[in-house]
DNA sequence: CGTCCCGTTGACGGCGCTCAAAACAGGTGG
DNA sequence: CCACCTGTTTTGAGCGCCGTCAACGGGACG
């Protein structure tokens, strides 16, 4: 498969380009726009009140957002994967100019984006991305269907946050780390500390810690180091209690009855 | 101003397709694929579970999106007001037909949608509006800063659920029922019921019920019918405890300018 | 006037938070 | 290899916030 610039695969700008332009030549016209980055793990890309300049396209790892109160509580607002983008939150089609103020540039991320492991990402100013959506409606469509996806993550993560219990919270969590196409895998890489799990269930170290345990003395779960292996989906699902935060295939049924 | 078919100003389609389009006749060339309801307070728009063919611009009044798990309870997910999307989870850009399955088009709600007050809403097929996506960058541009706009308010609300105490909930909400342009007006139109506050807030109507009278002795806030009253802004601010779900006062900037 | 629904208030109990300490793993230097 | 230090995870004890259950009041409406 045929790589541009950033060498993402996942890219909405490269692979929306290669889909629909029939001149290899212009698969990359926008490789000067683009810088590539890699970073480490626990690695900041952007803080929270900063002012947002650059989108962020993930090509490898992931990255956390997290979002702080000023006396330090702090919520972990999801987890971005490859493909997904990061810092979306000046992009302002139109108005920025219109409306007064300085310039339209002063936009401060809402928040803070850490990486959780070794990451690579491609960075574009938003004004140049602004200029890529105005002449590129397949790019538009692709990133339309990328934050339709984010908004879907972030509802089923209202609905866990907002009515279940820490043990239906957990074993959501638990089902939530299932990839898409997982038929058998029932080891999980386990990306979060028990801090971060905490941190996004709106719960303490100490009761996700205890769920944990309980869990395992029911014999769902094992939790060798950075894993985590489910042993019964079926009753771990049914102690879930609902709609799981599993990110919905696409053209199978949504919302699975459980 | 001019008003297409749909009559409504804020339109993602019309205004958009007025900005762009010198020819005048052409700001209305959708017109066909438009359909116009009007909805009393308290109807169903769609189910959560159904189908979703339609995507929904909302004109005028307000919209409850809640989503259930299978024993009964409830949370909403935010409430839609003049000018944003309904009912975006099906759009699929590409995909839809490459991938097997039944024709790509059984994608279902996510969410239940309920008017809470008479709405205007205009409504048009996910194909149709693909079609216009497809062609008019304009209104992609649009589309896109709604939708992160959602996302932003999606994200307030996962704040607020997952780190903040009953009381600071509820300040937060009270807050953000300060309109926009609000100099001074602060006598705020109150759409949702206790139970529904309750169910937006993670909160029991006990619970809602009783901060509500704990502000009100404290000379925060007065609750006519139907309505509240903010007597003390700036405590009841304090109270909230960080970063409310209200547009930031003028001249004072807080975190996110959504 | 009776009924229904919504909001309010009280009593009580439990889930999860707080505080505290021990168990554990990992890295560093002797 | 072991001692030591540091940060994470686990476990325990106690309590407080908020959910649960119940009763009451008031407005809307037939």
């Amino acid at each position: 498969m045929y790589r541009c610039a950033c060498q993402v695969g996942e890219c909405v700008l490269c692979e929306a380009r290669l889909a629909s332009g029939p001149a290899r030549e212009h698969a990359c016209e926008v490789r000067g726009l683009l810088t590539r980055q890699t970073h480490r793990p626990r690695e900041i890309l952007f803080r929270q009140g900063e002012p947002s300049e650059h989108l962020f396209l993930l090509g490898t790892g992931q990255v956390k957002l997290m979002s702080n109160l000023p006396d330090g509580r702090e919520q972990i607002l999801g987890v971005r994967i490859a493909g997904q983008l990061l810092g979306f939150e000046a992009l302002h089609p139109a108005g920025a100019a219109e409306r007064g103020g300085a310039a339209g540039g002063d936009v401060q991320h809402p928040y803070t984006a850490e990486t959780l492991t070794t990451v690579e990402v491609c960075r574009i100013r938003h004004r140049d991305m602004l200029a890529i959506l105005e002449q590129n409606p397949a790019v538009s469509l692709r990133v339309i269907e990328r934050l339709r996806q984010e908004l879907d993550q972030a509802q089923v993560l209202i609905r866990d946050l907002g009515l279940k219990s820490a043990p239906e919270k957990v074993a959501s969590f638990i089902l939530s780390l299932v990839p898409d196409d997982a038929a058998r895998a029932d080891i999980l890489l386990m990306p979060l500390s028990r801090l971060e799990i905490a941190e996004f269930l709106g719960l303490t170290v100490e009761t996700v810690s205890r769920v944990f345990a309980k869990f395992r003395r029911d014999d769902l779960i094992r939790t060798p180091r950075g894993r985590v292996e489910v042993l019964n989906r079926a009753h771990l699902s049914s102690v879930a209690g609902g709609i799981s935060a599993a990110p919905t295939p696409r053209g199978e049924r949504a919302l699975p009855a459980y």
